[in-house]
DNA sequence: GTCTATATTACGATAGAC
DNA sequence: GTCTATCGTAATATAGAC
């Protein structure tokens, strides 16, 4: 997770702020505090209403420091929301492996979806609501990324139909499962009634019945299925710009 | 719907732009065009995102000419999402009226929902995530009724549990259903494969699929219910700021 | 790597003529 | 009621010293 930090060493990126072509090497430490405090502003306050003056204090550098580790505030979003979806497909698929059964796939899927949402809840946020901020080729880039999330869903929920385990109903019902859950980002507090693991049980339940799963004529539920280690799985969903608390700058 | 348009004449307001003390008559129409054109744009670009050049431009007035009808670039988004939670709240409890089984109610809440968010995505994306743009009052204002709204549904959820038509879910389940709903606003389109009316019946199923709604050992779908009428249901969640098509002017 | 200082444009809002 | 013209501020981004 950690990026190199050698004096001219070549980044292959992918996900990270671009790698100028500069001789000096750049501070780990400070890029994650921008990103973080970008991430935090841009949940706060949205893209729009963010100012790089904003960004800059609150990451405790001067405005043109900030210039020096990205290229512009878009892509500093950019960077921000791939690395969400970078992180929610990895986990999704690393979590998913030698699962088949589609009603297992089904409360996997929804488990990392939820645990990312409410254990990154600013992240997530931006990387649901502010990306369309983005413009021309960034934008396009995590599109993309979206389709091949929201592929992974639909290709269980397809399966699980042919199964006969799951009822059709359609694309309306992918879009409604990954709706239901993304909200969990805007409501979900550390101290609330639910822990995590609860949670994604609770919504690996609701996901079931709202899909009428069933086997051998009787409904499913999470209780009759395998569920992958909460330990595992919150580690899995870490994501390290996800700010920790309320900065003090601000 | 339609305001007093007499010189002098005072409005009670309620949703409106604040009537300032002038003696000039205002032009409904281009309030409204202005409405729109603000709806428009906060939708697409966001709040912060849109310029009150933008909003002047698109409605085809100057920049001077609209804050004869708005004190603010804030008291605009104010009224736009002011008018949403008006008309969703209003059409909600008239088509409620007289209809006490839980489950209906559900339905017929889930109904009055999906059609407004299919009939009006572009108002209803605005009150559901630009509203935070808010500040002070307005945004308690606007709070309050979006707590009023979600506690009819709390409480006839609430009703539902308590007569054991419903599955305890938590208020985790209201939040559940409210987010999946509120997302149609997002991709819904009319040439899609579904009709408002069929939407609405769809989401009427999976929200009592997922509160596990059933009476006398058998799981209770929409078919068994009884529903609102689709034309006059679709009557009343007209919105008068709803964009009707791309703006020419952008 | 990080800073101070500044260029340049865009923003929200207002004055006052008609 | 709607316009043209403009004010003052804040925005993004860059130049160049250290």
């Amino acid at each position: 997770m950690a990026t190199t930090n050698q004096p001219g060493g070549q980044r292959t990126s992918g996900g990270r702020m671009k790698a100028k072509s500069s001789r000096r090497a750049r501070s780990v430490r400070t890029e994650l505090q921008l990103l973080r405090a970008a991430c935090w502003l841009f949940s706060e306050r949205g893209f729009h209403g963010t100012g790089i003056r904003d960004i800059a204090e609150t990451a405790g550098v001067a405005v043109s420091g900030m210039y020096y580790y990205a290229a512009s505030k878009d892509e500093m979003l950019e960077a921000v929301t791939r690395r969400v979806m970078d992180l929610l497909m990895s986990s999704s698929e690393e979590t998913l492996r030698d699962i088949d059964d589609p009603a297992e796939r089904l409360v996997v899927l929804m488990a990392v979806h939820v645990a990312f949402h409410a254990r990154n809840p600013r992240a997530a946020k931006v990387a649901d609501h502010e990306f369309q901020a983005l413009t021309g080729d960034a934008r396009e880039g995590i599109q993309q990324l979206r389709d091949a999330y929201e592929g992974v869903w639909a290709e269980t929920l397809r399966a699980g139909v042919r199964d006969g385990v799951f009822q059709d109903r359609g694309s309306v019902a992918r879009l409604a499962l990954l709706q239901m859950a993304t909200g969990i980002a805007h409501w979900y507090r550390p101290d609330g009634e639910l822990s995590i693991p609860q949670l994604c049980e609770r919504f690996g339940d609701m996901a079931l019945s709202l899909m009428g799963a069933s086997r051998a004529g009787r409904l499913l539920q999470v209780h009759d299925l395998t569920m992958p280690d909460p330990d595992l799985l919150l580690e899995r969903v870490e994501l390290s710009i996800e700010p920790r608390n309320e900065p003090s700058h601000t």
